[in-house]
DNA sequence: ACCAAAGACCGTCAAGACGC
DNA sequence: GCGTCTTGACGGTCTTTGGT
């Protein structure tokens, strides 16, 4: 099991209605993809202050217990244990219900990150709560009967800012009967736009300012691989720059001698190509720092020493507006008015497109990430509405049970 | 160990969508 | 209309897997 971040969060507890907001918890569960690793034990109770929340995004309602325990110990309160299975995919849930002297204990699939559904079949142990328990992981419902035969459902409601397949924070609700059909027929009807959910990862990617003209987005749990901001932090001093994975070198520039003028409006460094260095020591001559793609993926940024001649070929000017030409925000290359021989020329030609194509290239990547993204919603949808599916079949069969013994 | 098939991944092109 | 973005399609390369 893994190693627990133990925040502590505060219980409000209402007549009506509590609440469990947790706070940001880091997200350390990241997969080979950075896929959300489902891990940890979740207990979903009655409030009980103390409560902690795990680093896998899980729960643990104090008091503590194990698994074990909680097979064997009758408690006061509804608690539930999430193993994960080999692979990650599914947590097996154990749920214990209070129910008199005798517990009533519950095993289903939870999915991670998802709407999930554990139900405990209608039976003599449940009776005195009811007859359905459903417990969701996200977006969820815990829903009891209550002894006088209304339903009360107990919802569990995310916080997050997303409803995809993302998010922290979790809300316990009482609600009514109508409410938690028509959210359960929501949860069924609701179809993931892929533009949306795209729209969605998106605006939960924090940005990380590097000062000036430089912002690096930082990536979410779910998005791969992630930001070393110590070394983003000093990467202008220093020779190295890691953004998201990807090493820049600066080659033995000196820093001090650099100007920067970069930046762009998703935050990344894509487009940042050819950079003019003021090199105070050297009036005649120019140093240009071009972009360069190693074969393992490292970019390197490659000083150029060049005649005054040369310079003139290429004029770098900030502005604030993108350019025609597609270099990033900050950045405006501009060709010199010198620029008119046929060599020149085609040169420019060539640059635009290796321009062109390191940005589709960019956008390849991004799209194919995206739409891996989705693909996984859309599997983890399909387990989701397939343990619902179960759960209604099982409901099903009890109810029938139920009036057939009723018509005995 | 070797080899072929399958799968994953990547770069590029092109077409359509979209915003200005 | 133009520039940019998004994404399907295609082909190439690399890795994995199963059979011999």
């Amino acid at each position: 099991m893994d190693t627990l971040v133990e925040e502590q969060i505060s219980v409000a507890v209402s007549s009506s209605q509590s609440a469990i907001d947790r706070a940001t918890t880091s997200s350390n569960q990241t997969g080979q993809n950075g896929t959300a690793q489902p891990t940890g034990i979740l207990s979903a109770s009655s409030l009980v202050s103390g409560t902690q929340v795990r680093g896998n995004g899980t729960i643990l309602l104090m008091p503590r217990a194990s698994e074990k325990n909680i097979a064997t110990t009758v408690s006061s309160t509804t608690q539930a244990i999430a193993v994960p299975q080999p692979g990650g995919a599914v947590s097996i849930v154990h749920v214990s219900i209070p129910s008199g002297t005798q517990p009533m204990h519950v095993q289903s699939v939870i999915q991670p990150n998802q709407q999930s559904v554990i139900q405990a079949p209608g039976g003599t142990g449940l009776q005195s709560l009811g007859k359905n328990v459903i417990l969701l992981n996200k977006g969820s419902v815990i829903h009891s009967a209550e002894g006088d035969g209304g339903v009360h459902p107990v919802q569990l409601i995310t916080t997050a800012k997303g409803d995809g397949c993302d998010g922290d924070g979790i809300t316990l609700a009482l609600s009514t009967a109508e409410d938690e059909s028509r959210k359960r027929r929501e949860i069924l009807a609701r179809r993931p736009s892929y533009r949306k959910i795209l729209n969605e990862l998106s605006s939960t990617e924090p940005v990380v300012s590097l000062g000036t003209n430089v912002e690096v987005k930082e990536e979410s749990g779910t998005g791969g691989d992630n930001i070393h901001e110590s070394d983003t932090s000093t990467a202008l001093a220093s020779n190295t720059i890691t953004v998201a994975g990807t090493q820049y070198h600066t080659a033995q520039v000196p820093a001090s001698a650099i100007q920067l003028a970069t930046g762009s409006q998703d935050g990344t460094l894509q487009g940042l190509q050819t950079l003019t260095m003021t090199n105070a020591g050297t009036a005649a001559t120019g140093t240009i720092v071009q972009y360069a793609q190693g074969q393992d993926g490292q970019q390197f940024l490659v000083p150029v020493t060049l005649s005054a001649a040369d310079l003139q070929a290429y004029q770098i000017r900030t502005a604030g507006v993108t350019t025609s030409t597609g270099l990033p925000q900050g950045v405006v290359m501009t060709p010199a008015s010198t620029i008119q021989n046929p060599q020149q020329l085609a040169e420019e030609t060539s640059r635009r497109r290796e321009h062109r194509l390191l940005k589709n290239r960019e956008a390849a990547k991004e799209c194919r990430r995206k739409k891996k993204e989705y693909i996984k919603c859309l599997e983890n949808r399909v387990a989701v509405l397939e343990n619902q599916n179960k759960a209604l079949i099982e409901e099903l069969k009890s109810l029938k049970e139920l009036y057939c013994q009723k018509n005995e």
